[in-house]
DNA sequence: AAAAAATGAATGAACGTTCATTTTAACGTA
DNA sequence: TACGTTAAAATGAACGTTCATTCATTTTTT
């Protein structure tokens, strides 16, 4: 096995154990040691991967929001009509909430916690823009509600992460009914 | 001033110095002597109202929850029609979120981090079965679309919380009329 | 003068980070 | 292939700092 690709899966693994450790202790109290532990590799070693502990964290938030990115928009074409796009990037949108409850879950904690810091925040929110353009199209369409698009984010998609978070603490059970029933609601709350 | 009145003083400084710390560096980089020289007292002071630094923040989640469900049944009677009662309620907690921002960015924080302890946060969800009464009535009237009420909370409540963080992230500013469309489409996502 | 409240220096544990040392990989030569 | 040499990667004990908590002492109240 190459130098590289053994680096790549000793970052992979740091990457992994951070995500895990922060959302079940949070930033400030899951210590490198424990994130190399749980790596598989020494405390040192970290430092060949990332500067120090701040960086670790945002270089996770950033690769980990544009995975959900990726995800959001997979076989999402921007030929599809208003709704049936939007159909698609809201149910990618949930299937990665409810399956990769994980990643989910610490982009939650890191959007609601001053662990992360600005540059890195404002870096992770580049990738939206096919769902914005996609909005504006709806809108001049006549299809979508003429307010600002984080009135839509906020009663189309931001739900989704409340929902995950009640099937997270086991308090409710989301089947896929259920995620119709929500894809209808999300729908119906910005369309015309 | 009598020993009590002075002892609530400090405890109030050492929730109101808690909450603004807590928002600005997370808890666990919000050291005890800084919280103490915030609220104007000595560390070992903190002791004496508190167990230790968890319960202190268990405690100030609680009391900061409590305060937020007060004010969102403020004005509200059983008697309402389920529309007028629902938007009362909404209005408060739009009023509340946007208001005192200091609170209802700590409860955020506080609810999606491993921060607060699972009998705390059972302790605080407590106060919203006016709400939820309020739901099911709408329903048993046909008023009330038939789902969950965490389906019901995730695409009516719960969007205030995205638009408080982009007004205080200062990417977003909800001007009255803004949050009167808030208003009708929290409503729209709900109604039958 | 006694009791209650408050103090803040001291304690010991935990943590992020460093770096001298060790281990592993890569390369060149015969 | 086998061996010696050099470079790269990884290690983990040690360092300095920070922090939650305690308690002997002081200050305030009764």
């Amino acid at each position: 096995m190459s130098a590289t690709s053994k680096g790549q899966n000793k970052r992979e693994a740091l990457v992994k154990a951070t995500i895990k450790l922060v959302n079940n202790n949070g930033f400030h109290a899951t210590p490198m040691s424990k994130i190399a532990k749980m790596a598989g590799i020494s405390p040192g070693t970290i430092y060949l991967y990332f500067e120090n502990k701040q960086n670790l964290i945002n270089q996770v938030y950033i690769e980990v929001k544009a995975s959900f990115s990726d995800f959001a928009f997979m076989d999402y074409e921007e030929y599809f009509s208003v709704e049936k796009g939007f159909e698609k990037i809201w149910k990618n949108i949930a299937v990665f909430k409810l399956k990769e409850v994980e990643e989910a879950m610490f982009l939650s904690q890191c959007d609601n916690t001053p662990m992360i810091d600005e540059p890195s925040r404002k870096e992770g929110l580049k990738h939206l823009q096919p769902l914005l353009d996609l909005w504006v199209r709806g809108q001049n369409e006549g299809i979508i509600k003429q307010v600002s698009p984080y009135m839509l984010y906020a009663f189309s998609i931001y739900p989704i992460a409340f929902l995950m978070n009640m099937q997270q603490r086991e308090l409710y059970e989301l089947s896929s009914t259920h995620v119709d029933e929500a894809y209808k609601m999300a729908w119906n709350s910005i369309k015309i």
